[in-house]
DNA sequence: TTCATTTCTTGATGTACATCAATGCAGCCG
DNA sequence: CGGCTGCATTGATGTACATCAAGAAATGAA
């Protein structure tokens, strides 16, 4: 759980390449929940210093059983899918950008990059792309 | 609610494509939960004949709070999104195998290639491949 | 300030997958 | 039986994005 800061959680992939999963700013709980038994899939760190409250899964859902926290990411998690399969790079930094306008500031672009499922190469060209379109 | 037979829910982009969210199979809940105010991004359709139990949120969440069933969605939504950063489409049909072996004998080709978020060619060109290493 | 380090941009080239089009191959119904 | 209809396969071509490499610009430390 942040209280300040930002955190970040990601996968590395076969070839070693890092694929960031969420951003976790303040008030978000950053977690991995692997299943008992199976591997966990995410790394964690911080992109600013940061201040967090660790708990174990079970405090935490004794502390606040909130179901509809929990609802409201699953379906953060459902627009990311639905992101990912139905549009290309620049609609999903549009919707990025949009939906999370306050992370834009505040990490380099090439982990919006690595956010969006694409290179930072693509990712510069989107924004040059739509800063001509502007004017 | 799915008593049985086979959901699938899916999204349509921007030029009329289909695709495929999740499937739905005996026991699963099949809903888009669209946050109040913003639209729906799911269509669900029924892949074989089917019996469901149809509830609101509100008397879903009242008959059984099961926090661990949501964190267990939760955990497949991660992995689904892990896979499509960071897997190519043979990684992402093995992937599928084995975690719904059951789900490949239900439903036709397409239906998987859009689930993975590929073209059925292309799903006909990763199958070929595998099998003829197998030999 | 200057140098070092990291990030961003730009261009040239490569590649995984999409698209398009044709063919094969069931199952089904007259 | 023949003809239809939808799915799977195959080949040829197209394209969005990745990769590689080189500068430019920002950041930060001494």
């Amino acid at each position: 759980m942040v209280e300040s800061g930002l955190l970040r959680s990601y996968t590395v992939d076969s070839k070693g390449k890092e694929h960031i999963y969420m951003f976790g700013p303040e008030n978000w709980i950053v977690t991995d929940n692997c299943p008992p038994g199976s591997p966990c899939q995410l790394y964690i760190d911080a992109i600013e210093d940061a201040v967090l409250k660790v708990a174990t899964k079970e405090e935490l859902l004794k502390e606040t059983p909130d179901i509809n926290a929990l609802l409201r990411r699953l379906n953060a998690m459902q627009t990311r899918i639905v992101m990912l399969m139905s549009a290309n790079a620049k609609e999903r930094y549009e919707h990025f950008i949009q939906t999370y306008p306050d992370i834009i500031q505040r990490v380099p672009q090439r982990m919006i990059a690595s956010y969006l499922g694409i290179t930072p190469e693509a990712l510069s060209r989107v924004r040059k792309e739509l800063s001509h379109r502007q004017q």
